[in-house]
DNA sequence: CTTAAGTACTGCAACGTTGTATAGTCCAGT
DNA sequence: ACTGGACTATACAACGTTGCAGTACTTAAG
């Protein structure tokens, strides 16, 4: 059994809420108690229980993550910014993986872990709209563009602008049949829909002809299935917009295995600036968020809804983050 | 202010101890009673306090997980995993990036979150033989192998026997000049060291050369510096042993650059078989470890341990779990 | 008809912590 | 000497839950 404010006081001789000031660094004690008190909590190995800081203050200093799975490197390395932010308020981060499953998802909101988390932090990938509004619980960020008017606050790159920023970037290397990789028309797959908007209209733009595929979801393996499906299908297309990276380093592998080069027959693209990318061959051009920020901010509104006892009060907010188009040999020359 | 027991009961007509044992499945509750206390609960939207339960209970159905940095794509699958099978138990999973620094590692096994976590799954990076040592506090599995003996559990794969393999595999390729990249001579450094004791018995079978280049740290850009430095140096090799996947991914990726061709003029095997080497150009040979296992039999181990009483009890077992060599393209024909 | 065992439920205490209220001490300024 | 304030320390009551002991009633067995 760990020792308790209880033992340290006994040990020191005196009370337990004396203990407690000086855990708590509350100013009035004497320097020669606070020493003692410092002295027995050293010789006892005093650990204060979070349970029962928690169960009185109504706060756990946990905050929660949500991801659709960490596997995918991008959500690995926001997560671990995600952490490193939190770190310095010396808050706790439990990462909860919803594998995208709408009923995982739900519980989150519907605050299943209403009791042991302060806040949220969500990156919803099955649900959007009205089904993620919450009553009055756990304060939470969401990750990702707004495209409700629920209570939350978002923090997000713009996807269709970037989009768009890809697609012109192809076009400007002189490609005509610019094809998407990544195109899915559920309801809640925002993400895809606004990148696909900013494709259409950066074509629209340039006048070239759309060429969509799309994927079950946004893994190498769809990627490369859905590069596959091009070649295939018809006229080749020699550009390729991916969604993201990891649909790209998938669709380089297919290009790679029908011995076509890239750039030279096809240019490709992704977007999210994972890692893998700068390693990969060739290298992978694509659009970097500028992440750190983005962990920075969702933090940070959380903190603010957090410190401010009127979590209702005060508009939602919408934050926009930086994003830049980084050009790697994929659509080098 | 979320509902208590207090509320329900006073709602339903009954005792607090009643909706308590209600939802705690307690059999002796007339089922008219259960059933009106069932209705309470839900017009209320009654869920439990953890905090509160936590504190009487002293278990919090929280584990913790620490890894050395998600961002390390076979970290993130073993989070994943172990995620999955702590579901199993109806068990959160907190996971704590150590980022390789001993201070945070120690801070972990001398238990400053004892108080808030069930038990503990650890993967150390800085932190070996009796530094890990605890004194009756939180169970702890290690992921890794067991070097010392201190009262632990264990679960690894045969890293000595896995190099060996993967040495072997290049050996029968007819290679001569085969090199190793990923060598640590930190004492900490427990899997570099026995990957490099396979590596060597090995060669020393095949009456080869050994090769060998250190690295800071296991990522892409250490094992492209570490490429880059043997190619620089003399005689260049004709295949490397890389003690992980990120490095083989550098290393192939610095071979590209100096217009060398993978397995041509070198051959290349990593160890961990990320999904990124399944998807590079080219694919990459690999040790993959039975990971679904170990995630499963650390989450197994650590049940053991919690469900019993006298978690001290047993002695600390080792578990082995099996590995296999997968061939790819880098090191066909 | 008594006793024992079983069922249905309740009340109290305790888990370890902190906010509030309070009491005593000491010194400065009247 | 007397008031007011700052300082130091303490006692008590919660926070929401569950283990334990106990009460009242029912049924079965002797």
């Amino acid at each position: 059994m760990p020792p308790g404010l209880k033992d340290v006081a006994a040990r020191a001789g005196v009370s337990i809420k004396t203990v407690s000031n000086v855990v708590n660094g509350y100013v009035h004690v004497a320097p020669a108690t606070r020493a003692r008190v410092q002295a027995a909590i050293e010789a006892l190995g005093y650990v204060p229980n979070m349970a029962a800081r928690q169960l009185r203050s109504g706060r756990s200093g946990v905050i929660a993550l949500a991801v659709p799975e960490l596997q995918s490197p991008y959500f690995a390395e926001i997560a671990g910014l995600i952490v490193q932010a939190a770190e310095q308020r010396s808050w706790t981060v439990l990462i909860d993986q919803t594998d995208g499953q709408a009923e995982r998802e739900r519980n989150l909101v519907a605050g299943l872990r209403r009791h042991a988390i302060d806040g949220l932090i969500f990156s919803p990938l099955a649900l959007a709209g009205e089904e993620l509004a919450h009553e009055g619980g756990t304060p939470m960020v969401l990750l990702g563009e707004r495209v409700w008017h629920g209570p939350a606050d978002h923090v997000a790159i713009d996807n269709t602008a970037a989009a768009a920023d890809a697609t012109r970037h192809l076009c400007s290397l002189g490609r005509r049949r610019i094809a998407a990789i990544g195109v899915q028309d559920r309801p809640s797959a925002v993400t895809a829909r606004q990148r696909l908007a900013g494709y259409r209209s950066a074509l629209a733009e340039a006048g070239r002809p759309a060429l969509e595929m799309p994927v079950e979801s946004f893994h190498r393996a769809d990627g490369a299935a859905a590069m596959a499906r091009l070649l295939d299908e018809g006229e080749r297309p020699d550009a390729v917009f991916c969604f993201n990276d990891l649909l790209a380093l998938g669709a380089m592998r297919t290009l790679a295995e029908r011995g076509l080069s890239v750039p030279g027959d096809v240019a490709v693209i992704g977007f999210d600036d994972i890692e893998d990318g700068r390693f990969s061959t060739p290298t992978l051009s694509t659009i970097s968020p500028d992440a750190p920020r983005i962990a920075q901010l969702a933090v940070d509104l959380l903190a603010e809804r957090l410190g401010d006892g009127s979590a209702a009060a005060g508009a939602p907010r919408e934050l926009r983050v930086d994003h830049r188009l980084v050009i790697r040999e994929s659509t080098a020359g």
